[in-house]
Order: structure tokens, then C-alpha cells, then sequence
DNA sequence: GTGGCCGTATGACAAATGTCATAACAAGGC
DNA sequence: GCCTTGTTATGACATTTGTCATACGGCCAC
């Protein structure tokens, strides 16, 4: 348990009112980590969220067959692990120490006790921009998704899955080739190549405007990618 | 100006309090979009935040080349600039209907009110989320900078935006080559053979544990890149 | 119809990057 | 001293992607 005034040497916890601060207190610590130590691993459920106060910490996933994708580093001030626990989801990635780091962490019940009292329209425009959080750390590991055939099945699947709801088979790509190549940072000439060998493979199928694809062939084309299995969809 | 049944048909402003939805549907209006229409442009400040009703919408950058960059799609029932309009802020980019679209707009005033009454720890939290898309934002921008020499460039100037706050020439990476490599997406070889070039041409100094850049010439590197020129740091 | 426009398709070649092998170099433990 | 380990460095070659040129096909206005 920290001490009122350093707490309020925090930035981001600066001027709050006592009743703020009476939560606050009692649930915060304060931990250090060795350079390569982890404050969480994927998959691990949150209990608190944190905030840098010395050092830096990487969020990384590595892939089985040993490369690693870092998708952000967070610096001192920065807060961390906020969107997980307001979601109720487990952590998409491991967070690791880059160097000798301290960290201050408010547990999760005295972090949600701030929330209190907080009309539903505020509460849902939090949600909203935690969702938009979790769609930008997606659409980050689509672009380090590996080569250009692999980036646009990640893009076409992120598409499926915020467009259609249902359990289909096939998922349809209302985009040009032009379009899609500006989605994953490649030539137009490149993706209109890759498109033609699915469709010619079987793995596509033309339609008036752009074309569909078989979902189960992408998951495949992207397996053992950093990108999340899906983005959750709203409560 | 909308009816009060419309707005509260929209997910985002279900079971709302009455003082909310009297704020929001005096502020409320319907756009509708032919494909190709913007609903904003690069520069232009925000008068209110959008909800996707139908269609969708894309934002993107567009280089003096011609050559055009989509940071995300948006679909129907997601916010677009929201996070410009808490952080009054210009857009950073420019948003446009990919096909005929329909849109909720909730000017700024209207908007704004629903956050009276909110506690600072709450703001605070909101502020943080903000801040965190707009450096994900930036993140994204990093990823497609093109090559592998201005995708390193463009880290290492987002790396220094973030842990310098002077005026500095110099920027220090404390990052491995191995680190560096994990952040953009490349093999180590091609980072250690960019870095050393780097090194060979003055650009760059060895260190004990990483090197130390010149800003002028990074931003040179990346002249003519998607991502955005600073991220603006805490209020 | 025909002509123009836009998106798609394909080939040939150049440039960037990945891959694999090997070596130099520094730091730390014995 | 020597050995181990991890990082940086460099070469040779394969693969991917970019670049440029050209052509094909559908669609719409006239």
C-alpha cells in the first residue's frame, strides 16, 4: 500500500477528489521488474491495471516458430493493462520489462470504484473507445501479419468478423483490389496477383463488386500469426 | 434533428437516462453519403462525433505520390472521431464512404454534455484511452511507411517524441537490433545491415547499448510518409 | 453499335528482403 | 588467462515484391 502523496505525484492521478483518492490508496502497490521480466503473459486474467513510473515495458506475442512481433512499448506515464480490465478479457499479449522498470498497479476493485456513479452514456462511450483499442492492436498485428498474402487474409478476416454475424462459411470482400492494397501497404499489381491465384486455386470467387473467400482456407493462410483469434463483438 | 425512437434504436445510446437523451437528440441529425463522399478531411476540426447507421466508411492518407494508405474501416454501428472531438483536435486524416453510407452525427455541445457531472478520475481515464488510440493511430502509420529503412526511421522518432521532451538533435535508442527488428517486422540481418549503413554515413553513433540518431536526418528518411508528425503528450 | 474509362490481368525485369552460413567482437564467469 | 554466451557484422543466394509496359474485359454515354 502506497502513501497518499505518491500517489498523487502520479500524473494521471492528480487532482481527484478525496473520495477518489480513499479507493485509490487502498488498493495500490507498488512492483519492480528486472530487465526481462514479465508483469503479465497472454491469456493470463487481470487483476489491476498499471502505471509506468520508471523504466519501459514491451507487449510482444512470439510465434511458435520463435520470431516475436512487439506491438507497442509503454513509457513512463503510460498507463497499462486498462483495456483488458475494463473489458473483462483475459490479456491479449505478454507484457515484458525492456530494462529495470517500477510500476505502480491499482488493484482491480479500487480501479472500477472510480467508475462509480458514472452515467451509462460515459460508460458506453468507455466501452466504445476500448473496443476501437482492441480493433487497432488487430488491425497492428495484420500489418506485421508476414508476407502480403498473409496480410490480406488477416484484413479479410477482421472484415468478416466485424460484418457478419452469423457462423458462415464465406466470407465476402466488397473491396477493389485497390482498395485492399492500400488496407495492407502493398502494389495493387501484387494483390491482384495473389487474388488471381486463389481464384484460380478455388480458394476465391469472383462477384459483381470485389469477391468472397472461404473462411477456413484464410484461418489456414494465417496460421501462426501475431494476429488475436477475433475481436469480441458488442455487449 | 432526429426523433427521440431513432437515437435510442442505435446500440451505443440504449437505456440512457432522459436528461442524456434530452442533451443528444437536440444535437442529433442523419447524414447520408454517396460512395466516394468525405464525411471529413486531414486538418479540418471536429463539430461533433459520427455513428455508421449503414455502408461503411474508410480512413486513409494520401502521399504527394498519389499512393493512398487505409488506416481502418468502419461499420455500422462504430463511432468515427470521437477521439478527436475529447481531444479537441483536428483530424488526422481523411474519412470516406466506401459505398453509400448513412450517418448519425451528435454535434460537439450536444456530445460534450453527456460528460458533465463526470468525476476527474473518470476524465482522467478517458484522456489515457484517447491517448492511447492516437499513439495505436500513429503505430499503424509506422507499420506501412514503406520500406524497412523508413518503417525503422519512423519508430525511432516515435521512440523519441516519447522519451525526450526537449528540444533535442539527437535521439537514443536503447533497443537491440534483435528489438528493432521485432518492432517493424523485418529480420534482424536487414536492420543490422540498415543500422550499420546508418553508422558508415555519419547518420548514426554506436552506444553502449543501442545507438543515438540524428532527428533532422530520420525525418528526412520518412519524408513523405503516412504517419502523422507528433503525438501530442499529456495535458 | 463505338469509343472511352475503369478495374483487372499478365509478363519481364529490377530492387528489396529473407534465409542460411560464418565470423568478429564484447562482456562476464571460471 | 580461457571459455561461454549474446550481439553485431558480412557474404552468397533464393524469394518476394515493386516497377513498368501492355492488354483484356465490362460498363456506360453517346
Amino acid at each position: 500500500m502506497l502513501s497518499l502523496k505518491e500517489l498523487s505525484d502520479v500524473e494521471r492521478f492528480k487532482e481527484l477528489n478525496s473520495k477518489c483518492y480513499k479507493s485509490l490508496v487502498s488498493g495500490a502497490s507498488a512492483l519492480s521488474l528486472k530487465r526481462g521480466a514479465e508483469l503479465f503473459s497472454e491469456g493470463e486474467t487481470p487483476t489491476g491495471m498499471f502505471i509506468i513510473l520508471k523504466g519501459s515495458v514491451k507487449v510482444s506475442k512470439t510465434l511458435t516458430s520463435g520470431s516475436e512481433f512487439v506491438f507497442d512499448i509503454f513509457y513512463p506515464g503510460e498507463s497499462l493493462g486498462e483495456v483488458s480490465l475494463l473489458s473483462e478479457q483475459d490479456y491479449p499479449a505478454v507484457a515484458t520489462a525492456l530494462e529495470d522498470t517500477r510500476i505502480l498497479k491499482i488493484n482491480k476493485k479500487a480501479y472500477l470504484s472510480t467508475f462509480e456513479g458514472t452515467n451509462q452514456a460515459v460508460m458506453k462511450a468507455i466501452k466504445e473507445l476500448c473496443l476501437r483499442i482492441k480493433r487497432q492492436h488487430r488491425r497492428i498485428g495484420e500489418l506485421s501479419a508476414g508476407d502480403v498474402e498473409k496480410r490480406i487474409a488477416s484484413v479479410i478476416l477482421s472484415i468478416g468478423e466485424r460484418t457478419q454475424h452469423s457462423n458462415t462459411k464465406t466470407i465476402s470482400v466488397n473491396l477493389s483490389r485497390q482498395e485492399l492494397s492500400a488496407m495492407v501497404g502493398a502494389r495493387i499489381e501484387t494483390v491482384i496477383r495473389i487474388v488471381s491465384k486463389w481464384i484460380d486455386s478455388g480458394l476465391a470467387e469472383k462477384k459483381t463488386r470485389g469477391f468472397k473467400v472461404k473462411k477456413e482456407e484464410m484461418l489456414f493462410i494465417i496460421k501462426d500469426c501475431y494476429i488475436s483469434k477475433a475481436i469480441p463483438s458488442k455487449t
